[in-house]
DNA sequence: CGTAATAAGTGATACGTTTCACTAAATAAC
DNA sequence: GTTATTTAGTGAAACGTATCACTTATTACG
């Protein structure tokens, strides 16, 4: 009743035997629903347990097992929604296949996320999530000591999720179209990054005949707008925007909006990711909806697939997600 | 170089006492910087160990210590960027203490949070850090087995990290005096969040005598805006809305606005928390800054003391941190 | 009935650490 | 020169679990 911490000794297996009157073995395996014990004796053992508080000590399971339940999950910025919606998916499903989650945010340093595996790996981790800064680093990954899973990037052979970002760009090819739109200005994600180029790759090689890029700009994922970001929406010259991903059209919007631009009356403009601040902002962001939640779950998986076959040597796989093209407030008709 | 995955068997403080010709008692000695052991020995033995490869086994490291320096922690919704925040924070904090984190996201069910406490404390955790949803299960928290540091929500007996929340409903309270604003709507947190009574208290107790609260509506702390909430928005006698926290005033603005109606033109609108969202949104926002990141920071500070410390009698602690207004667009000088 | 097969349960070992208690050698103290 | 003291290093005992190899009791088989 009284909430001061009882700092009692842990039960162990051998407590739960003397109470049961039987060897710890047996413990082991009525807890373990496995050998071959009697019913009776099962019983007894359950509830001399449940009676003691027992409970597995995990360390020594890890230790005899050589295998820890623990996964690791690598992501650059917990403070992008996107990730914290993949994240979401992640801990939910290795939750319920009883994986616990070591959780590393790199906040975009290189340096920290080649730490971070490594860290993660002495940890003793049975496998590793990771969705990279970008295409880089990840030779290093290569020939690590346990399972690897990329997210979104591209990788020579590790296994792979990831969506259909060309497809996402001739989506919003052909409802820019639609829309009349013919000069169109590009606020593009690091090029460095496949995901991005495949997006950009997407939109241009499916521009209509009488439609053009007017200007394109390089820009980080992330709300701040950059000088040169600013100088390009002051332009006058196109009657849309396509931006890397949500984060960078919830910017442009803002800006724009702040220089007196009305969205979409003057110009419009479209995301990437449909994360759930999208539908929020106004006016609501025309957008590419990512299967965010798909992957993080599809990504534990296999994961999970590959930690518990010990054949090391089974083929890489690669998952490709669809995407859908969600229009909302932020397109209209071209002036 | 090619990238398969090597299994290799792990190296164990005893491969590398053969290597350096000498007892895994002196190679423990070393690597912890422990006993004593002559300068050269040390050399030789570090110089094996990285040859090897050697890594500490974290498992074995923990039966043995009957610690595992990972902590818990527990959040409501890590897609709310409040927390998104705080988790980086937490996690930062807890790499640079040398403490790995399973992270725990109860996506606002009571049962996974309770679930995922004694999971947690089943799974060896050092500590817990919980964000609770709300007041009500706090009492089951109280005699664990581990330490635990709350945020936020007041408990009877636990460690507490939370913020000076009365002085930011006196903060904005006084704002909206100044701005000459005397009818206003109040768009609260749920009461059964002892932080969000608290902003409400601030606010309420701190109106001039000239100013009042013409309507006050419940609201989850979330994007999603109830359809209550719409009808209190739509009404036409107030001049300011103070929200419970970003989130709601992020989603209030955006249905005033598709309502045709002007912020701040004809109505100003406040937030709370100052979410990284908060100046990107148009207007940008008017709302009390929380000291996210130093909460988090705190916590661990706090928690890591408690379970390095063996007295579990300590006197408990209770921080509060402070809060500052800040003021951008959202708000503006009553018509 | 004699033997084989199955069922129920146990003892002991190993997993990789940390650390206590101890030895042996070297140094200091008187 | 003898006795203390310090220094350098070791052996062995845990920590709590899973599981192999084994024993004993029971049942099935012919």
């Amino acid at each position: 009743m009284v909430g001061r911490s009882t700092r009692k000794k842990r039960v162990t297996l051998h407590d739960v035997a003397d109470a049961a009157g039987v060897s710890i073995a047996t413990v082991s395996y009525v807890l373990n629903g496995q050998g071959s014990v009697s019913e009776e004796v099962r019983r007894e053992v359950k509830r001399a347990a449940k009676k003691l508080g027992y409970r597995q000590n995990r360390a020594a399971r890890a230790m005899k097992m050589g295998r820890s339940n623990i996964l690791g999950l690598v992501i650059p910025n917990i403070e992008n929604p996107f990730f914290a919606t993949l994240a979401q998916a992640v801990l939910k499903e290795s939750q319920t296949r009883e994986y616990q989650v070591f959780f590393v945010d790199t906040e975009g340093s290189h340096k920290s996320e080649k730490k971070a595996m490594q860290g993660l790996i002495a940890q003793g981790v049975d496998g590793i999530i990771v969705f990279p800064i970008d295409d880089s680093q990840l030779r290093i990954s290569g020939n690590t000591e346990v399972p690897v899973v990329v997210l979104d990037r591209d990788t020579p052979d590790l296994d792979l999720v990831q969506a259909e970002y060309y497809e996402g760009g001739r989506l919003l090819a052909a409802h820019l179209q639609d829309l009349g739109h013919r000069r169109i200005g590009l606020l593009e994600g690091p090029r460095v990054v496949t995901s991005a180029r495949d997006r950009t790759r997407g939109l241009i090689e499916n521009l209509g005949a009488e439609q053009s890029i007017v200007w394109r700009e390089e820009h980080p994922f992330a709300l701040e707008l950059s000088d040169a970001a600013r100088k390009m929406l002051d332009r006058d010259d196109m009657t849309a925007v396509v931006c890397g991903n949500d984060l960078i059209a919830i910017a442009a919007i803002s800006y724009l909006q702040s220089q007196g631009r009305s969205v979409p009356g003057d110009l419009s403009v479209t995301g990437f990711d449909d994360i759930s601040f999208a539908p929020m902002v106004s006016p609501p962001l025309t957008t590419v909806r990512m299967p965010i939640a798909g992957m993080g779950k599809e990504a534990v998986n296999l994961l999970i697939r590959r930690v518990q076959s010990d054949e090391p040597e089974a083929t890489r796989s690669r998952l490709v997600l669809d995407v859908d093209l969600i229009v909302r407030g932020s397109t209209g008709k071209a002036r």
